[in-house]
DNA sequence: GCCCAGGAGATGT
DNA sequence: ACATCTCATGGG
C-alpha cells in the first residue's frame, strides 16, 4: 500500500529522533506493532510503502504526514538556528503516538540514554506484551498495573518500575489519557505531573509526542544548552527555559523543539559558538 | 574510579 | 519558588 511520497526521512523520523523508541530497522524496513498489528514501512522509487498494519489514513496521521512543513520552516524562518536546523532535517516529522505508550516509554527515558531506553522498551514488549509475528505489541496498562515490581527490575528499569506499575494503576482507575488531547495544554500538563514518574520534562513528551499538543515543549539537557547558546536566554531552571521557549515559539513551539533538539543533539551543528 | 544520559522526587531553605 | 541530594544502569 502506498503511504504517501512525502520527503518523509522514516530513519530519521522513527529511530534516530529519539521521539520514539519501538521501531526496529531490518534489510532497509521499519517494523513496529500499531494498534495490534505488525506494519513494515520502507521507501521505494515511488515514495513510502506499508506492509501489514493499520489503514492509510491511520498510517498517515501516525507520522504526521498531513501536516504542511513547509509552514512551519515559514512560521519560524525568521529565527536563524531555527531556519537551520529545519534546513538540515527536511524530512524529520513529529509522530503522532498513541499517548499511553509516549506515557510509558518517557518514563524510562528520565535520567537514561537512547540506546538504554531503546532496549528497555524492547524488554518490556517482549515480556507484557502481545507476540504479533516477531514483533511485540506494546503492553497495555493492565499488564503493567499487574506486573511484579521484582519482575520488572529484573529487566533492569532499576527504580523506574514503581513508576511504571503505579502509573499504570492510575490509567487502570481512570485517569484521562484520551481527553488530554482536547484541553488546554496547561490543564493537560498539571494534570500528567500528578503521574508518579512524570515530571514537566516527561509531561510535555507526552503532550508533544502523544496527544497532539504541538506548543509543548520539553526541555531536556540537550535543549537547555542550545536555548542559552543559541537563543542567548539566562534562565537557571529548565522550567524557567520552557516558559520562555513557548512565549518566543508559541502554538507550534514543540515541533520546532524537535528540530534544533536533533541539531544540538547529533552535532549538526555546533554548541557553544 | 568519574561523568553522562531526552529527570523525578524528597527534603531543606 | 529555588538549590541539593539520591535514585539504577550501562557506556565512554
Amino acid at each position: 500500500m502506498l503511504v504517501g511520497d512525502e520527503a518523509l526521512d522514516l530513519r530519521l523520523t522513527l529511530i534516530d529522533s529519539a521521539q520514539c523508541f519501538r521501531w526496529v530497522e531490518k534489510d532497509g524496513r521499519f517494523g513496529c506493532v500499531l494498534d495490534g498489528r505488525a506494519v513494515w514501512l520502507h521507501r521505494d522509487d515511488d515514495g513510502i510503502h506499508a506492509e501489514g498494519g493499520a489503514d492509510r489514513e491511520a498510517l498517515r496521521h501516525y507520522l504526521d504526514l498531513d501536516r504542511d512543513y513547509g509552514a512551519l520552516a515559514a512560521e519560524y524562518g525568521h529565527i536563524p538556528a531555527a531556519r537551520r536546523a529545519i534546513g538540515l532535517y527536511p524530512g524529520l516529522r513529529v509522530l503522532n503516538q498513541p499517548a499511553w505508550e509516549a506515557l510509558i516509554c518517557f518514563i524510562l527515558s528520565a535520567n537514561n540514554n537512547v540506546p538504554r531506553i531503546r532496549g528497555l522498551v524492547a524488554a518490556l514488549s517482549a515480556r507484557y506484551g502481545e507476540d504479533c509475528g516477531g514483533l511485540h505489541g506494546f503492553p497495555t496498562p493492565e499488564a503493567l498495573a499487574n506486573a511484579d515490581e521484582a519482575a520488572l527490575r529484573a529487566l533492569k528499569v532499576g527504580y523506574r518500575a514503581r513508576y511504571l506499575i503505579d502509573t499504570a494503576r492510575r490509567v487502570c482507575d481512570g485517569f484521562p489519557l484520551d481527553d488530554l488531547r482536547r484541553m488546554p495544554c496547561d490543564e493537560a500538563r498539571a494534570r500528567l505531573v500528578s503521574l508518579p514518574g512524570v515530571g514537566e520534562k516527561v509531561a510535555d513528551c507526552v503532550l508533544l509526542f502523544g496527544c497532539e499538543q504541538t506548543s509543548a515543549f520539553p526541555v531536556d539537557v540537550w535543549v537547555a544548552r542550545l536555548l542559552t547558546d543559541w537563543f542567548g536566554l539566562e534562565c537557571r531552571s529548565r522550567s524557567a527555559l520552557g516558559r520562555q521557549a513557548r512565549a518566543l515559539l508559541g502554538e507550534h513551539a514543540g515541533l520546532m523543539q524537535q528540530f534544533l533538539f536533533h541539531a544540538a543533539r547529533t552535532g549538526g551543528v555546533e554548541l557553544g559558538g
